[in-house]
DNA sequence: TCTGGGGTCCTAGGACCC
DNA sequence: TCTGGGGTCCTAGGACCC
């Protein structure tokens, strides 16, 4: 018998902060999107005092959070992967299938496993993870992934572990279950399912009218069913090269001129292009957006956007941002406030499958040089080079007032210790 | 010019996820 | 004053072909 195992880290931001920070544990901690916008991870120490709302403006929290004295922290994103892939390369441990689902959660395949005690393993997954990394985490083990999210969920009251095994149990779970909680089943769905009459996952589960669910859910909604019921339809999938890339921000502050403009695109660029050569891959076309801020009804509106294809597919930086200036030069409007800006790679494909041309004058791309910038940034940190397109300016750079060191990947930023 | 049936490929946009 | 970023999958429909 095969089961699924999904492993979710607590309040993973939060937790991360937590771990070189040994005098914030039982504290309320948040954690920020990028510019410091909006909360967007609390501990539960948080959620008890009220905090929890995904994406609540910080400026609307700061009486609040000052009164109760809440831990708050920029965004790290650097410190989250390094951990991430800590905890990861720990559950590579307890199954040889594995599929990293984001960076605080994945599913362990565990076939044949059901002849070992499947709620002690989950406890020994459980007490390792937090050994080695510090990080706590939640076990769900089912038939299903879309059971085992249930259980992932419900694990939070069992001291971190749940098993479903008992089919008659799972049905009194699942009568307790609102149906918009389903993995799978957004507010699009859930909003139909209730004019059928569809409450809880159990509803959804007895449900016999499968053809209409199917109409209306299309697949995936069908398959969601089918995994409620104990039946598989969703298998572990190894990770893949991305099909797509980007990188976009909301500005620190508001620019006007193109010319920082230019600066923004050259910076995302950089990003993705590092992104690509990541997974040895080019790309045939790039996508640029502007757009002005959409919560200022006062100012006038637009959004911009472009594309241009490139006739050998690339991944040299100053191409990308060669190309990103062109579009740029025919959306730009002068004018206006601008807030938000991105760049987006599309159609990625393998280098060994890039398709040279022989008109191309790009076609000797110099993949060497980005392949050295990539080492030096690795080294060194990241930035240490790069192209003078990103401009030194910068007013639009994000703002990260409550950020912490980079404790596991720049030298100046390691703890010390301190004996006797 | 009109008429039919069958097929592929591509793109935009919706829905969902963390 | 201050409002996140990065993905995937699916479907409908247009363009094109025989």
């Amino acid at each position: 018998m095969k089961y699924f195992g999904l492993v979710d880290c607590n309040s993973f931001y939060c937790s991360c902060e937590r771990v070189f920070r040994p005098e914030i544990r039982g504290r309320p901690v948040i954690v920020l999107s990028n510019n410091d916008g909006c909360a967007i991870a609390f501990t539960k120490e948080a959620k008890a005092l009220g905090f929890g709302e995904m994406c609540e403006p910080f400026y609307k929290l700061k009486d609040r959070i000052k009164k109760h004295n809440v831990a708050v922290f920029s965004s790290n994103y650097t410190l989250y992967d390094n951990l991430s892939r800590r905890v990861m390369s720990i559950l590579n441990g307890f199954t040889p299938c594995l599929e990293i689902y984001s960076v605080d959660e994945a599913f362990l395949e565990l076939d044949g496993f059901d002849k070992y005690d499947l709620l002690e393993y989950g406890k020994k997954i459980r007490s390792d993870v937090l050994q080695f990394t510090g990080i706590p985490v939640g076990v769900g083990i089912a038939k299903t992934k879309v059971l085992s999210k249930i259980a992932n969920k419900l694990s939070k009251k069992q001291h971190g572990v749940m098993v479903f095994k008992d089919d008659e149990e799972i049905d009194q779970i699942l009568k307790s279950f609102p149906v918009k909680d389903i993995w799978g089943i957004g507010y699009a769905s859930s909003t139909k399912l209730n004019m059928l009459g569809i409450k809880t996952a159990y509803d959804f589960k007895m449900y016999k009218d499968e053809q209409l669910i199917q109409k209306l859910l299309t697949k995936a909604g069908r398959q969601v069913q089918d995994e409620l019921r104990g039946i598989s339809c969703l298998p572990i999938e190894e990770a893949e090269d991305k099909k797509n890339t980007g990188n976009s921000r909301s500005f620190g502050s508001s620019v006007y001129t193109k010319s920082e403009l230019r600066e923004a695109l050259a910076d995302f660029c950089t990003n993705s292009a590092a992104k690509l050569r990541a997974q040895d891959s080019v790309c045939f076309s790039l996508t640029v957006f502007i757009q002005t801020n959409s919560f200022n009804d006062n100012a006038p509106q637009y959004y911009g956007t472009g594309s241009q294809n490139f006739i050998s597919g690339t991944s040299d930086t100053l191409r990308l941002i060669k190309g990103s200036h062109q579009v740029l030069d025919n959306i730009f409007k002068s004018g206006y406030e601008y807030k938000k800006g991105g760049v987006l790679l599309n159609h990625i494909v393998p280098r060994t499958e890039n398709q040279m041309d022989l008109f191309d004058e790009h076609s000797d791309d110099n993949e060497k040089l980005g392949q050295v910038v990539d080492l030096i940034n690795k080294r060194y940190g990241a930035k240490t080079i790069q192209s003078a397109a990103c401009g030194s300016n910068q007013a639009w750079r994000t703002i990260a007032n409550f950020r912490s060191p980079k404790y596991t990947n720049a030298w100046k930023d390691i703890l010390r210790i301190k004996l006797g």
